[in-house]
DNA sequence: CTGAAAGCGCTAACAC
DNA sequence: GTGTTAGCGCTTTCAG
C-alpha cells in the first residue's frame, strides 16, 4: 500500500478513472460481486490492481450511510479506560453494560459495545474523542489527573458517565471518598499494628491519592504518627517486591501494611515471604479491588475491594438515562465498597 | 425516549418538520451551535422537545461522512474475543496491536482500535460481522467450535486474522498443536509422577481440546493407561475446587496434575491445600497461560505459557499485511510455547 | 458486460 | 433569526 500522504485519501471515484470504468463497476469488485454484475475478468483485475496501487483505504462511514436500513437505530457505546490499569475492572463493567444492551436490544434497536484505550494522562489526544460523530455514549474510567482536567475543560459532545471520580459537570459514581483510606487503616489497627505502612504507586489517580491520604490522616490521628511510604515503581508484583527489599534493606520496619492495589498486595506477599516474615503474625497486609484471586492466596488476602461491581450497576443506568435524552444536571453516585476480611489481617488466631 | 420501534429511525428532517423549522437549525441545536447561528431561545426550546418527544438517535455514519476531512485515512480495527474468556490475553493483543498503530499513525492515517466481545459460541448472533462496513481489519481469538464452524462458512469481508485456532481460509496463529498437551505431560512424569490426572472445563476451544487429547495420548503412551478426567463446570478456581472435592471424595487420586488454565491451577492449589495435599511434595501441579501471578503463588506455580505474547507478535503484522492490500493465500503460523519450571513440579528438591 | 443517477443522514456555506 | 442547497463516499437500481 502506498500511503500517499498529504494528499486527499482515494474514493472509488479515482479508482475508476485511473482504470477507465464506473464507480459502479468498483464498488461490485469491492463487494466481491462482479460475477453477478457479470464484469469481465481483465476489468476485475485492473480493478484490483489500482486499489492495491492508489492505496484505496474504503470509507466506512459512507458504506454504512448507504447501506443503512432506515428502520434501524444503531447505538454506539464505549467504555474508555487508560492501557494502563487493569482490565478486570473494564472487564465487569462491560459485562454489565453488555448485559443491559442484550435486554434492549430489538429489531430496529441496534447498539455495538466496544472497548477503547487512551494512554494514561493523555486522555486529550484521543483523536476524535471530541467530536460528537462517534460514540452515542462513553463510560469513562482509569483517568489521571490529567485526564481529569482535560475533561473539566472540555465538556464531551455525547452522554458521558465517568466511573472512579469526581468531575464537576459529569455524571460519576464513585467510592465514599476516605472510606478505603480510613478503613484499611483500621483493620490494620483492629489487628494489633504498631508500626502501619502504605504502598502505592508513583502516579496516582484520583481515587488512589484519596485512599492514601485517608490512611494516612487516620493513622496520624490514631498513632500520632504517620505511617511508613512505600513508593514503588510501578504497579506490578515485581515493583511492590523491589520497593519493599529497599524499604526493608534500608532498615525499615512495619507490621501492617496497606497495598493501594491488588498486584502490589501480590508482590509484598513474595517479598515479605523472602525476607522471613510471616503473614500475618509478622505483618498484617490488607489490599484494595476484587481480584478474583485474593481468596485462593496463602494466606487469603483481606480487601477492602474497590466496589466495581457496585460502582458499574450504578453507571449502566445512568448512561442510558443520559441516552434517552433526559436533560436533568449531572449527579454523582456515592458507594460504599465491600470489606472482606481475610486471613492475612486476621492474628488473633495465629499469633 | 420512545423506542417507536417499528418504523423508520426519526431524520433531522422530521424533527424539523414536527417544529416547523428547517433542518439546519435542528443540526445546529444538537451541536450547541445554536448561539452562533441566533436561533431564538423558544425555538431551541421547542426542537429539543421534539427531539426528546420523536426519540431522536443520531446516525453516526451520517455526521462521520459528514464532517470527514477528506484528506483524512480512517482504519477501524477491532479485536474480537468473547466474553468468557480470560482478559489477559485480549490485553496483550491489544497493547501490541496499539503499539503498532501509534507508531503508524500519522496527520492524515488514523486508526482506532477497539474490543468488542461476543459470547462464546455465539459469533454467528454478533450484528452486523458479516458486512463490510464496520472494520477495516479485526483478530479473532477465543472462540468455540461453533464459532469456529461459523468462521469457516462464511468468510468475513474484512483482514481477518484468527488468533489460537486453525480455519480454513483464515489468516492464523496457533500454538504447535499438541505441543502443550505433549510436554505437559511429560513434565509431570519426570517429576515422578505415577497417577497423572487432567482437570479441564466443560466448554472445549480447539487449542483446549488439543491439549486435553495430546496430554491424554502422551500419558497413555508412556504408561500404559490414561490420566484420571476430572471435568469442573467452569473455568474458575471455584469450579476447580468443586470439581477437585467431588473427584477426591469418590476416591479418587492423583500425584500429578495438569490444569490446562491457570485459573484451575488456582482453584486446585486450594483444593489440595483442603485436602492437607503438599504441592508438590503429595502431587505436582502444572497450568498453563501466562498469567502474571503464576510465579507468586505459594509454591510458585509451574506454567507452559500460552504462548500469548508469540502469537500476538505474529498475528499484528500479519494483520497489517492484509491491510496493505496484498493478495496471497492464507498462511498459518505456528508458535512454541515457552515452558516455566517452578516449584509446583520440582518434587527432588523437597520430596 | 457496463454506466448513469439517486439518495442514505447530516452539516456548512451561503442566501435572505 | 432562519431556510436552501450542495455534497461527504458509497451502493443499488435501472437502463442500456
Amino acid at each position: 500500500m502506498k500511503t500517499n500522504d498529504n494528499r486527499p485519501a482515494v474514493t472509488i471515484y479515482e479508482i475508476a478513472q485511473h482504470v477507465g470504468v464506473s464507480p459502479a463497476a468498483v464498488s461490485s469488485v469491492l463487494s466481491n460481486r462482479h460475477v453477478e454484475r457479470r464484469i469481465s475478468a481483465a476489468t476485475v483485475k485492473r480493478v484490483r490492481e489500482a486499489i492495491q496501487e492508489l492505496g484505496y483505504v474504503p470509507n466506512m462511514a459512507g458504506r454504512r450511510l448507504r447501506s443503512h436500513r432506515p428502520s434501524t437505530r444503531q447505538f454506539d457505546l464505549a467504555i474508555l479506560t487508560s492501557f494502563e490499569a487493569p482490565l478486570p475492572l473494564v472487564g465487569q463493567a462491560l459485562h454489565a453494560l453488555q448485559a443491559e444492551v442484550d435486554a434492549r436490544s430489538t429489531q430496529h434497536t441496534r447498539y455495538a459495545v466496544a472497548i477503547e484505550m487512551f494512554h494514561a494522562g493523555r486522555l486529550s489526544e484521543k483523536p476524535g474523542l471530541l467530536d460528537a460523530d462517534r460514540y452515542h455514549g462513553v463510560i469513562i474510567t482509569n483517568t489521571l489527573p490529567a485526564d481529569d482536567e482535560f475533561l473539566a475543560k472540555a465538556r464531551l459532545p455525547y452522554a458521558t458517565v465517568v466511573l472512579g471520580r469526581r468531575i464537576p459537570g459529569y455524571f460519576c459514581v464513585l467510592e465514599v471518598p476516605d472510606f478505603v483510606g480510613r478503613r484499611s487503616a483500621e483493620v490494620l489497627l483492629d489487628a494489633g499494628c504498631k508500626k502501619p505502612a502504605i504502598i502505592h504507586g508513583q502516579s496516582l489517580t484520583q481515587a488512589t491519592s484519596e485512599r492514601v491520604a485517608a490512611f494516612h490522616r487516620t493513622i496520624k490521628a490514631r498513632r500520632k504518627q504517620p505511617p511508613a511510604a512505600i513508593v514503588s515503581d510501578g504497579l506490578q508484583p515485581r515493583n511492590a517486591i523491589a520497593a519493599l527489599d529497599k524499604f526493608l534493606a534500608d532498615g525499615g520496619r512495619c507490621d501492617g501494611l496497606f497495598a493501594v492495589t491488588d498486584s502490589l498486595a501480590v508482590g509484598a506477599y513474595r517479598a515479605f515471604q523472602q525476607h522471613n516474615l510471616a503473614i500475618p503474625g509478622d505483618v498484617a497486609v490488607v489490599g484494595v479491588g476484587d481480584h478474583e484471586l485474593a481468596e485462593f492466596f496463602t494466606p487469603p488476602l483481606s480487601t477492602l475491594a474497590g466496589a466495581n461491581d457496585a460502582m458499574v450497576a450504578e453507571a449502566v443506568p445512568l448512561l442510558f438515562h443520559q441516552l434517552g435524552g433526559s436533560d436533568d444536571r449531572p449527579r454523582e453516585i456515592l458507594v460504599v465498597p465491600p470489606v472482606y476480611l481475610r486471613g492475612s489481617t486476621q492474628r488473633d488466631r495465629r499469633a
